[in-house]
DNA sequence: AAGCGAACCAATCTGGTTTTTGTTCACCCC
DNA sequence: GGGGTGAACAAAAACCAGATTGGTTCGCTT
């Protein structure tokens, strides 16, 4: 690297890391001091990336804790998380079904206008993101940000829940195979008509949109969980049921 | 203290220690040995007096931590705290609006043949009681076997954190307000139609009648609210604001 | 004046140690 | 032999010191 050591060269350096490091949306960045070490920048203007990158919701800090993709894991819903203990993929999405439209429909009726000026920031992101896992991570802010201008506690903390669920390892592959049945496109439209109905203050036009973009990513999921329970049916065939089958139960 | 060291001896001073040691339920006694020192009795009996005080729901012990006066924290209680506090009742209702009808359709789906068996057991302990409270009682009791028979562990989680909120002491009076708006009957009849439904196999059918159900407490309880709020106006005018006003903010 | 390096601060994590309840064992008295 | 007794051991949680990490400030250089 014999270019200077600009911020942007540091931004493109951590935005690398986060797409080719698997960013589980939890997933943990070098320190600022190995970023500059690996960069040769000084911490001044590795923390001037940082800060960028984390006032877009790409990255959240913490001091003493580090420096993570995504946005950070809200107690509440980890701690819902550990209540409610392992759960079915569909049965969340038969649960994410349920609220989230719900959800956009109370965001139409109590949202602010700013927070709708940050939807739209949202989805603009999303749409000039290029690749799939950042995309993925802008979607799931909006869905949050929905959730959030909802003010309704107890639905907010059941979609914590959810969303905590979906930030688990065994999720992400589960998307990453989901991903491959839809166009990306498709997501994008119907945010846009979701957002679209939220700011007509649309209750029942914002919950008929967020419920087929759920529907589609439903169809979408269970397609992906043929895929792999084939896959799985596979190895087992290969294996001949030399271990437990508690993961497989009745499926 | 000349008297032999007996069970008994223990647990009177255990009891005196609750008693008089301000117990705030989450108050912690003196550990094992301790209370071996200060009564002389060996561990055995100290064990023994402490087993039976837990039996009795009196304290709880857990390895490495201590031993408590009252009952353990359940993580979906703070849980329900947590949310609690912040939230208005009508959210709540929101909230049991949004995700019970839901549950209802998937226990239509979904749930047993002994599970409907359960469920008119229920409904008929519900006929049967003349006292108000425990129709109440026998009301969530049907409410969270429809939620258990759902099988669906995020909604039955949401389902779980509402039941607890309800339990909480301010809803107490507060049903018991909206009770005396609504016909004892009315409730009963809903139930009958919603378990119908779920043992006709109807899913769209027990959606339907949970959402009439759940709609017509919903307006029961704003009734109550409006009742509540008057009063709360008449309490202020006749004290004229000598105290803080914190819980009736903008009402 | 702006950038840089270093040191320092505060919050967190990590590893080992201690405390506390739970369990087992050999022993003693009736 | 049955039941009680004391001690030691096991397991789980709390506790504490040191290292780690983001956040901040201070001189210094260019």
């Amino acid at each position: 690297m014999t270019a200077p050591p600009t911020a942007i060269l540091v931004r493109s350096h951590v935005l690398a890391l986060i797409r080719s490091g698997r960013l589980g949306p939890g997933n943990r960045l070098p320190t600022e001091r190995v970023l500059c070490e690996t960069t040769g920048a000084p911490r001044r203007v590795v923390r001037r990336a940082l800060a960028s990158l984390e006032a877009e919701g790409l990255i959240w800090r913490h001091q003493g804790k580090g420096t993570f993709a995504g946005q950070p894991a809200e107690p509440i819903g980890v701690l819902a998380a550990e209540v409610n203990g392992p759960s079915h993929p569909i049965e969340v999405m038969e649960a994410r079904l349920c609220i989230e439209p719900e959800l956009a429909a109370l965001c139409a009726l109590r949202c602010s206008a700013e927070d709708i000026q940050r939807m739209w920031a949202l989805a603009r992101h999303q749409y000039e993101a290029e690749d799939d896992d950042v995309i993925e991570l802008w979607d799931s802010a909006l869905h949050r940000m929905i959730a959030k201008s909802a003010r309704n506690r107890p639905l907010q903390t059941a979609f914590a829940l959810l969303d905590e669920i979906r930030a688990t390892a065994e999720w992400q592959d589960l998307r990453a195979l989901s991903r491959s049945t839809r166009s990306l496109g498709e997501s994008r439209a119907q945010h846009q008509q979701i957002i679209a109905a939220i700011a007509a203050r649309d209750p029942d036009g914002a919950r008929a949109a967020m419920c087929a973009h759920l529907m589609a990513r439903h169809a979408a999921m269970e397609a992906a969980l043929v895929a792999l329970a084939g896959e799985a049916a596979q190895a087992f065939r290969a294996e001949q049921g030399t271990d437990d089958n508690q993961g497989a139960e009745h499926a």
